[in-house]
DNA sequence: TTTAGAATTAGAATTATTCTAAAATCATTT
DNA sequence: AAATGATTTTAGAATAATTCTAATTCTAAA
């Protein structure tokens, strides 16, 4: 691994958050202010090739990068926020309804985040 | 509805497959020749605004539409390809989990589709 | 040290998408 | 039918996101 791909790595998987490129690029500044764009697409897209982060696709929303463990996503359509949510038996459900093997999933639950919702009891 | 809104309509609901703007566009351009990009991404839009069609992401794809009706989706890494499917009981096991309302849900399961199982058999 | 290979940079190129203002179309009222 | 105002479409510029290319820098082995 080279220093960006490991600084990238550690960035994408210590987080809390979903990182975008954009706030990748913005932390790995505070370490090597001189690093260019270029840069964090590379080691991203290297380190998703590789399966070492999962990429996170929402429509209309900026691709976020994740740590690879297996866990499932709420987003909330209002302000986009993801929420980790770890739900049971949906492997076991597809596995039993799918006649094949299949290599992974990706399950999103659009649902109204406690943020949005207080928002809109406000108004 | 505007004509283009209509024609494009029709498009999404009809088309056996997941059809990117680019082949949207090829598809409205052999009724009215004349049309420019920018009418495409207008009406797909509104249209996706409006609740009318549905808008597929996938990580390093380019985004698809696809009728309303509720289905979930097997995606092929390899080429591509997206395959409808339905799936029983998520709706229901995401209601016992949660312990919240959600307005919908978004299922896709990756596997080698058919024709790349094949391909990969032949080398 | 020198050198070969990989990584990084800078910036151009490409692609995708949105924006803006003008032109065209449409529906409605006169 | 002509005039009006509202909406839609167009063309092309502007912006944003991403990739590419070639030059430079770094690294580690000889």
């Amino acid at each position: 691994m080279t220093k960006y791909e490991e600084e990238i790595y550690r960035i994408i998987t210590t987080s809390k958050d979903h990182l975008t490129v954009e706030q990748i690029y913005g932390e790995v500044k505070k370490k090597y202010p001189k690093v260019v764009m270029a840069t964090i697409y590379n080691n991203v897209n290297k380190l998703w090739r590789a399966g070492l982060v999962r990429k996170i696709s929402v429509e209309n929303m900026p691709d976020r990068y994740d740590r690879i463990i297996k866990h499932d996503h709420l987003v909330c359509p209002r302000c986009g926020r993801l929420t980790d949510v770890s739900l049971d038996g949906i492997a076991d459900s597809l596995r039993g309804q799918l006649g094949q093997e299949f290599l992974a999933y990706d399950l999103k639950v659009f649902y109204i985040c406690p943020e949005c919702r207080e928002q809109e009891r406000e108004q």
